[in-house]
DNA sequence: CGTGAGTGCTTCGAATTCGAAGCATGATGA
DNA sequence: TCATCATGCTTCGAATTCGAAGCACTCACG
């Protein structure tokens, strides 16, 4: 007679049920933020990404186009179609990397920086309200405790859409 | 002096770090699983959500198209046009609701139930090896624990991007 | 030097997504 | 009963997304 379950066969309802609230909580979470980035800043929730990520991660305003994709989770034609947006918009300026000529360097401007500046309290204010209220404090810290790991270990597990490209 | 940090003003790093962590884990899982329902069922992310929503969580197998779009964090040209694909690939029929002339029951075929029954034991194992590899089971058993309450929080707030028509 | 493999980005076409507007059916109340 | 509002779904056009293919540049090695 075989074990009752197989480990190797189906998830239990506790797994189950963490996947599937994860991914709904990012899936509502999302569409909540991208309303409000849209609604005062004219921004999708990519376009955000990257202008926060140029106007706040990095020291100089400055990142190579790969990666800002990789950073992102983002394919490298969406890259260059949303940075030709914010380009237009004036937000960021896009120029051929000093040291290596195939790369592209993206700096956010000034006005890329105002952007984000107008945009974050209502940013925060949507976190706030939608992710943050029925947490306490130790439990956000909780939460994130919990899925850094998770990051770290799928950042550098393969699967990348974008991937390396495939040997022939 | 003022306080350290105003607590309507800035989010602390904590929160930060969950809030990223939170979307970067939905956002590369979400593309690792899409890709193994890509390989194995000729599915997209969607679709599989709501087949499996049909063929595994509904008794009868079927639902209205509206609660199927509130279930699944989707719009609702969306689903007609996901419904469609599903449809002529003959996974799900389309019915008139009996009694509301209405509403569209979706219901999912015998061949629905196959391809999901084909495909889980893939997406299982992704899921495995993506997400739950890092995770003890007390670990999962806590991540749900947290989310859940999340997910009704959100759920019930209003800010549903398809919500209520609005007043005029 | 040259040639070939590897890397970085863009262009292209196809598929998906959304919201607004439209159409049809149901419910409400004067 | 009939007008009016509400609800359920679809159609439409615009915007976004991706992967494949292409172009340009760099590096390694003979």
């Amino acid at each position: 007679m075989p074990k009752p379950t197989p480990a190797s066969d189906a998830l239990d309802s506790v797994q189950l049920g963490a996947y599937f609230a994860l991914m709904d909580v990012a899936g509502l979470l999302r569409h909540a933020v991208e309303q409000q980035l849209r609604d005062e800043g004219d921004l999708s929730y990519v376009q955000f990404q990257l202008l926060a990520r140029l106007a706040l991660d990095s020291p100089t305003g400055s990142e190579r186009m790969t990666d800002l994709a990789d950073g992102v989770v983002y394919s490298r034609s969406g890259l260059t179609y949303q940075a030709g947006l914010l380009e237009k918009a004036g937000l960021v300026v896009r120029a051929p990397s000093p040291d290596d000529e195939r790369s592209v360097t993206v700096t956010v401007t000034d006005a890329g920086r105002a952007v984000i500046a107008r945009v974050i309290p209502g940013h925060v204010e949507v976190l706030r309200q939608q992710l943050f209220a029925p947490l306490s404090g130790a439990k956000v810290q909780e939460l994130g405790d919990l899925l850094a790991p998770v990051r770290d270990h799928m950042r550098s597990a393969p699967p990348r859409s974008a991937g390396a490209r495939r040997k022939r």
